[in-house]
DNA sequence: ATTTCAGTATTTGTTTGACAAATAAACCTA
DNA sequence: TAGGTTTATTTGTCAAACAAATACTGAAAT
């Protein structure tokens, strides 16, 4: 007689309810704004108590796959993902795994420079004259030398958003600004101590004028520069990270 | 006399608490491996009750920042993110968009080619032997005319894979492998309807041969001709699927 | 008739206290 | 010393209750 093992299953109740609930987020029989039973029942339904019920509605909550209101016409709703709420999530992930040097400056900086790089090329294309005007309103701020050098790196930020935004493509720009603001930590560090702005205005003024013409080429060629700039800063401010750390141990 | 009105916390107690660990954690005040105090320690040091505590570390859990184990030794402590772990997240949030619609079929094209391109670039620089051996392999069985399509596809999808791979740049591949999997059941459902796989699989040849000899160029004049077939492809399963959907309601 | 206000029901948020289950270390026993 | 047993610790789960937010209801006042 063949005993047939049951899967055995030791993950915590929780977690399965939360994945069940989850898949049926995704799958779709639950729709957007759709409301789930209350919490009372979905212990009924599941036959658990209502504090696991809530453990599991607040893994969800932490995905942003749905939202919670108290009262009467309250309980618990599907959220439709926005992109913003997403990209945060990812942001935080990104930033976490950079920060424990799971990437190393090298592949950012290369990285960064294939993915703007595209950008300038669809940009030149498809960029509307709202979007010079916002690169402009950043140049001017970034003209200012009494800019501090957070207000600067913030408008440098801001530059490349529109940069991403000037694309017209709403995947291309998602990702771009994923990996902006997950390595805005980095070239902070950067940026920060690379005093000589009159530099990266001036790329950046080539690149408004590139896009403005629609000359593509010419976008890249600056950007690229810019990209190459920072590289060698990178390493700078890296090999001086190093000492420094060697230093304090 | 002017009246300081308080912040006005509002946000549920397990929200703020787990915040407040997650910030410690992405700080460094908590790092890799590191024991948090027992749950009763944290409801004492909070001021709050246990099952509060445990929402909130549900939701740190979710995002893959802690885990717990129960006994004298366990506890919950500080997870060392895996990329592979991260990217799986932002997979499931990514397919999530991708089925809501977020993103339209001709920016999903476009952006794949142009992060595919610059991993032809950088594959044909840096690939090695192994590379190529991963390659051939998959070749050999997407030329078998009885291999389901699903096979196909996950074949289609690992060959891709090893691409990025090749690019030795971990930031790139992480985000091109991201990309790919949340993509893929747009991709299935394309190629499922795609019989003649003779040309796909001869595009593999020629990125395959193009790699082989360095020849970048040649390799994204490959992966283009791919990508405009699935392309046109995927306008023709978009509208068939708009057609499907009319007849169905 | 309309507005305003208090009351009420419903639902999530939080607390308290307890027990169950896992697990490693300490402790016996042979 | 080897091997099993107890024990302490910690997370996992449950039960019952109260608190707080919120929309609806209905009565009172204008």
């Amino acid at each position: 007689m063949s005993i047939k093992f049951e899967p055995l299953i030791t993950e915590s109740l929780a977690k399965q309810i939360a994945e069940n609930i989850r898949e049926a987020i995704v799958k779709g029989s639950l729709k957007v704004d759709e409301r789930l039973p209350t919490e009372e029942e979905l212990a009924a339904r599941f036959e658990v108590s209502r504090p696991t019920i809530r453990e599991a509605l607040k893994r969800l909550a932490a995905q942003h796959l749905i939202r919670s209101r108290r009262g009467p016409t309250g309980g618990t709703f599907v959220n439709r993902p926005s992109q913003d709420e997403v990209r945060l999530n990812l942001t935080n992930a990104m930033t976490l795994l950079v920060g424990m040097g799971e990437f190393n400056l090298a592949d950012i900086a290369e990285t960064r420079q294939g993915l703007e790089t595209l950008c300038c090329r669809l940009a030149a294309e498809r960029r509307t004259d709202a979007h010079l005007v916002a690169l402009a309103v950043e140049l001017d701020i970034q003209r200012d030398p009494e800019l501090s050098d957070v207000d600067f790196c913030a408008s440098d930020v801001r530059f490349h958003r529109v940069l991403a935004d000037a694309t017209d493509n709403a995947l291309l720009k998602f990702i771009v600004l994923t990996v902006i603001d997950a390595l805005q930590p980095v070239a902070n560090m950067v940026v920060y101590q690379f005093r000589k702005r009159q530099r990266l205005v001036s790329q950046h003024e080539s690149i408004l004028a590139a896009l403005q013409a629609r000359d593509a080429d010419s976008a890249i060629a600056a950007l690229n520069e810019q990209i190459a700039d920072l590289g060698e800063k990178y390493a700078q401010a890296c090999t001086s990270r190093v000492r420094h750390n060697q230093s304090g141990l």
